[in-house]
DNA sequence: GCCAACGTTGGC
DNA sequence: GCCAACGTTGGC
């Protein structure tokens, strides 16, 4: 089982959105690193949940992947936001996964805070210039992550 | 809304 | 293969 971190815009799809429904699909994702990742995970695996572009930036919940990276649909279709017109159904580059809802944290772990931890200095997340959208999280910042947010409550 | 940093595109 | 121009991300 491997850990991860995956952005979202809340405007767009927020952990309650997912509490909301308990499964979606996470597609739209149109990087090829972020895509690699993603064709890394494997059925069971849980990541955090991260609110971007947004007043409050942070981890906002945890979810887990209930099906392995497939072609993403939203590629294909023109009335899509994330519509590839270089992508067809014989090849598509981009991958979609279905995630369950696992958990909402009652309050966001700021993005200012997971700074400030040592133990997180080499995640992507809090390196400047860094855009990447998803991310393997090590156990042992997960185990950290999963320390802050339980120091709170 | 600004802008730094990054990824992608396309001319050469 | 280089690199300038452009588009996007995402914090602030």
């Amino acid at each position: 089982m491997a850990y991860w971190l995956m952005k979202s815009e809340p405007d767009e799809f927020s952990i309650k959105d997912l509490q909301k429904i308990g499964e979606a699909r996470w597609d739209g994702v149109r990087n090829y690193q972020a895509r690699n990742f993603m064709r890394a995970m494997a059925v069971g695996d849980l990541f955090f949940f991260y609110h971007s572009s947004c007043p409050e930036p942070g981890i906002a919940g945890i979810g887990r992947i209930c099906e392995a990276a497939y072609p993403d649909p939203t590629a294909l279709d023109p009335q899509s936001h994330y519509f590839d017109p270089k992508a067809s159904a014989e090849k598509n580059p981009w991958s979609a996964l279905q995630v369950a809802h696992e958990q909402t944290f009652p309050r966001v772990i700021k993005l200012d805070y997971l700074k400030q931890q040592t133990a997180l200095a080499e995640m992507p997340l809090v390196q400047k210039g860094s855009r990447l959208s998803v991310m393997p999280v090590t156990p042992e910042q997960w185990a950290a992550i999963a320390e802050l947010q339980a120091a709170r409550d």
